[in-house]
DNA sequence: CTTCACATACTAGTATACAAGTCTGAGAAG
DNA sequence: CTTCTCAGACTTGTATACTAGTATGTGAAG
C-alpha cells in the first residue's frame, strides 16, 4: 500500500524524541487527530523543543503516513501557537511566549474562579468523591514520579468543577488557554517538592467546598493558581533561550 | 493551470448563498485562510443556514480550489463546532446548540469583566477616543442598516478593552468563546430598536470608564452582555428548527 | 404492492504529483 | 582569499488520484 517515498523514510534512523513519542497510528480512527494530539503532548511536554524544526515530511515519517493527515494536524498546531509555520521556509516549535503565558494566565484565573464559583452552587457528594480520586491519582503519579501522568491527573481535578457546574463546555476553553502555561508547568515538574505542593493545595479546595464556604474555596484556587507566577520567575533564567518577550 | 474537474464545478449554476458570500480566492494569499473565514463569515451571519449540507466538493466550486485547501478549512470550523463531519457521509453547518451558547455567555462575561477591570487600572485618552469612535462606527452602521459592518465595530468595540489591559491575546479568547452567541446575535439585529440599544449601552459603560468609577463601568457592562439572554427568550420559538438542546 | 439485492453515485480520508519559494554549498571569476 | 553565480535539495501550498464507507434508486423476486 506504502510507496516507496514512504518507505524511504521509514528506513531511515528515527531521533530519540521520535522514538519515545511516536508509535504508527491506529489506521481505524482518523489519522490526523492521532498525529495532532501526539506532536500537542510532545510539544507541550518538551519532547519537542522550542526552535526545533518540525517539517511535514518529517512528521509523516514519525508516524508513518502521508503528508494530508499531517497537513491538518500542523494547521491546528499553529492555530494553537504550539508551532510557527513559514511558507516554503519551514515549520518550528514556537518559544514560550511569556506574553501568551500571562495572557493565558489571566485567562484561566478568570474561568476557572467563575467556575469554581458556580460548581460550589451545585456541590454534591459525587462532585467531592470525584475530586478527591482525582487527588489520589496524582498522590501515585507524584510517588512514581510519572509527569504526564500527574498531569493528567491535575486536569482531570480541575474539569471536575466545570463537570459539577453543568459547564463543561467551558472546560475545553480553560483547556486551550493553559497551553501556553502547561509548557511551562512541565519545566517545573522536576523540582522537589512541586507535586506534594499541588496536591496540598488541592486539597485545600475540596476541604473548604465540603465544609460549603465557596469564599474560601475560591480564595485557596486563587492563590493555587497564582502560584505558578513565582515558578515562572524562578523558571525564566534557567531556560532563556526557549523563551521570548 | 486548472483541470477538467473545476471547470465542470465552476460551470454548474450557484446557490443564492453563494453567489452572495463567495468569490475566487486571491492566489497570493493562502487560500485555506480565505476559504475559513468566509465559511466561517457565511455560517455565523446566516448565509449558510443551520443543517445545510457543505460538502468538500461543494466548497471547492464555491472558490474554484481543489479539496486541499477546503480540507484544512473545513477542519478548522470542525474545531470551531461552526460544522458538523460524519465520514464517509458528509459535512453540515451544526445547528445552533443552546448549551454551547450558555457556556459562551458565561466565558465571554467572565473574561470580559476581568478585562474589563484590568483595563479599567489603564485607563487613558487614548482607549477612551478610540472606544468613542468604534461607538460612532456602530451608530453609522446602524442608520445604513449593515449589519455585518455593526457587528465588526460592536467587536472593535469590546476588543478595545482587551488592547487597553494590555491583554490583546485575550480578546482572541473572547472571539472563539463568542462564536455560537453571534449566531443567535445575528438572528436579533433584525429587530427594531435592537442596535439603537447596544449603543446606549456602550455609551454608558465608557461614560463611566471616563469619570474614573470602575465598579459601575463593569456593572453596566455586565448589564449589557446579559441582556443577550432575554433576545434568546425571544428568538428561541421563532427559529425552533435551527435550536437544539 | 412489498421487499430484497445490487449497481451507482455520492461522501470524506489518505496518498501522491506538481508548483513555487528559499536556503546552501560548490565552484568559477576577480 | 573573497565574492558572485547557480544548481540542487530542501520547504510549504495546491491539485489530483485513489480508497473505502454510505445512501439511494432501480429492478427482479416473492
Amino acid at each position: 500500500m506504502l510507496n516507496k517515498t514512504i518507505g524511504k523514510v521509514d528506513s531511515r534512523p528515527e531521533t530519540a524524541a521520535e522514538v519515545d513519542f511516536f508509535r504508527h497510528v491506529d489506521r481505524k480512527l482518523p489519522a490526523a487527530d492521532q498525529i495532532y494530539q501526539g506532536l500537542r503532548e510532545a510539544i507541550i511536554s518538551g519532547g519537542l523543543r522550542p526552535n526545533e524544526a518540525i517539517s511535514e515530511n518529517r512528521v509523516c515519517g514519525m508516524f508513518n503516513v502521508s503528508r494530508s493527515p499531517v497537513r491538518i494536524a500542523l494547521t491546528r498546531l499553529a492555530e494553537d501557537k504550539l508551532i510557527d509555520i513559514f511558507p516554503q521556509r519551514g515549520s518550528f516549535v514556537s518559544p514560550i511566549i511569556l506574553q501568551k503565558v500571562r495572557e493565558g494566565h489571566f485567562a484561566r484565573v478568570a474561568l476557572e474562579l467563575a467556575v469554581l464559583t458556580e460548581a460550589a452552587r451545585h456541590w454534591s457528594e459525587k462532585a467531592s468523591s470525584d475530586a478527591k480520586q482525582a487527588i489520589a491519582l496524582q498522590e501515585r503519579s507524584s510517588k512514581s514520579g510519572d509527569l504526564w501522568s500527574f498531569h493528567t491527573a491535575d486536569e482531570q481535578f480541575h474539569r471536575n468543577f466545570a463537570v459539577a457546574a453543568k459547564l463543561e463546555g467551558v472546560w475545553d476553553t480553560i483547556l486551550s488557554v493553559k497551553t501556553h502555561l502547561d509548557r511551562v508547568r512541565h519545566l517545573a515538574y522536576p523540582v522537589k517538592g512541586h507535586m506534594e505542593k499541588v496536591i496540598e493545595e488541592h486539597t485545600a479546595v475540596v476541604q473548604h467546598l465540603d465544609s460549603g464556604n465557596a469564599t474560601d474555596a475560591v480564595e485557596a484556587m486563587r492563590q493555587h493558581l497564582d502560584s505558578l507566577h513565582t515558578t515562572i520567575a524562578r523558571l525564566k533564567p534557567l531556560h532563556a533561550a526557549d523563551f521570548v518577550e
